[in-house]
DNA sequence: GCTTTAATTTGAATAACTAAAAATTGGTAT
DNA sequence: ATACCAATTTTTAGTTATTCAAATTAAAGC
């Protein structure tokens, strides 16, 4: 693993510090954590490193296209190592939780609007949302008897 | 317009005041307005709201149904007027100018996941990303001399 | 016109993130 | 190996967007 974050960051021309290696072994173990689970990760075999410098590496990440950032509505921002693929994200209302969908079509942009407002479109950013597995049962063990 | 925003009011069980009804008013002449916005708006015919009643206003319509909250990515919270017709939008990533979209497909949910990892999913959220005709024109303009 | 309950104001606190100067360290050249 | 220099990290602050809670005010039914 770390060797595999090692290479990433020398193939985008970034200096191998332990931070860095640190941080990417935290997101290939925990995709879609946020900068301060990152942080509580990274600080448990690197506990000298701070806050600020999680959120520079990733930025620095994200800036060169090593991570991803997304921002569900009332989420901090997450961030991923898969990268590149267009995928998707189905969240749960419940506790958040995030997981990866494929591209609904193929490849990006997988979408295309009805109108285009004269816009040059990149991209096409899909968020599904519903509960998930767990919190479905909770809800079931918690409802009121009928 | 007023009388729209009393009627939305009373409808929704929600008592009719003047901050309330001077948001709505806000909201309709300036769709996808961010809190701060919508309180400049309002602070010129009503001078003495505060911005935290700028917030309930919002959270009270938005829980109510009479608003809808988007965040995208690297924005404030935005509120819209148009509810339950599950439109989309598309967002310019110079100057975050939002506008409606169609739903690609008809009607809610509008799109399926490949996979829905059990969940129960309840909505697809689709953000089009893009650059604006004014921004692609000021780009543009400011290029540099080939 | 009262009374009750909802809404608003006021004042403060918080979370997430950004900014900038000072200290440190990685990688290259010697 | 050593030293140098720029990149990185730490430390310290500051900002933005938002929420919380107590005290005051106002809407709507009686």
């Amino acid at each position: 693993m770390t060797t595999d974050a090692r290479e990433m960051l020398a193939s985008a021309g970034l200096r191998i510090t332990a931070p860095r290696v640190t941080v990417i072994d935290a997101l290939a173990d925990h995709p879609h954590a946020a900068a301060d689970a990152v942080f509580a990760k990274v600080s448990e075999t690197l506990p000298r490193t701070s806050l600020q410098a999680v959120y520079n590496v990733l930025g620095d990440l994200t800036a060169r296209g090593l991570a991803r950032r997304i921002e569900p509505a009332g989420s901090p921002a997450l961030y991923e190592l898969r990268v590149g693929d267009n995928h998707h994200h189905l969240v749960c209302h419940v506790c958040g939780t995030v997981v990866d969908v494929d591209c609904v079509t193929g490849h990006a942009p997988c979408l295309t609007p009805s109108d285009d407002h004269g816009f040059a479109i990149a991209e096409a950013e899909v968020t599904f949302w519903g509960v998930c597995t767990a919190c479905r049962e909770a809800a079931v063990d918690t409802a009121p008897a009928q």
